[in-house]
DNA sequence: TCAAAATGCAACTAGGAGGTTGCACATGAA
DNA sequence: TTCATGTGCAACCTCCTAGTTGCATTTTGA
């Protein structure tokens, strides 16, 4: 799948929405800390930490018996690059119009 | 579902991060239209535009025997600042930890 | 008027996503 | 050592998603 939709792709789910929030305001932490109160077992929530990991967003760093999630902000940037390009054009476009209007 | 989560969501398709992308370029077209080239049927591609809908990207407008596509660049925008406080506070994070480190 | 075009609706299918449980294994702490 | 903790792996289930096809309906244009 193309990279950016599969970043939206990972994005578009409450609780991986959720995960990337607290990544965001805490940094690292434990995949089991990481996974409490999500309303999922530790299983469902490591598939999600998983689809999180394979969109890039998130690093997964094995440190004796934890493993460390932390947050790959590339992966957001290009996603917002992504979006504000679609607005550029969009823009582009309405203004285009406009000029066509206007002659 | 969090209506961001829902949007993100609907991005997170090829198909329809390509409908999105020709609409920007573009602008509105016909339901037919925009379903040529993009590898399913009329009706596989009419279930995309209805995830579009249904995420509030995209209006869908009957006119006569057709139905006209149009972006909705606010939910655009609603995922954009979405990712961009999400960078703002991870950025902030690692500035405490920095702050933190100096002291 | 009549045919073609654009769309909607419904039924059906295959496969993947999201969830669970159970168990094994390595590591850290008492 | 011993036991609790943090993970991984695998099997399994259910439901939704993405896709199809077939047919009916409305509208346009010749």
């Amino acid at each position: 799948m193309m990279a950016t939709a599969e970043i939206f792709r990972a994005l578009g789910d409450p609780i991986r929405l959720e995960m990337v929030q607290r990544l965001t305001k805490g940094g690292r932490c434990t995949i089991t800390v990481l996974s409490e109160g999500l309303g999922v077992s530790r299983q469902g929530a490591r598939k999600h930490l998983q689809v999180l990991a394979d969109a890039s967003l998130i690093a997964l760093r094995p440190q004796g018996r934890d493993v460390l999630v932390s947050l790959d902000p590339e992966a957001l940037l290009q996603a917002r690059r992504f979006i504000a390009e679609l607005e550029r054009r969009w823009d582009a476009r309405l203004e285009a119009l406009k000029r066509l209007v206007e002659e």
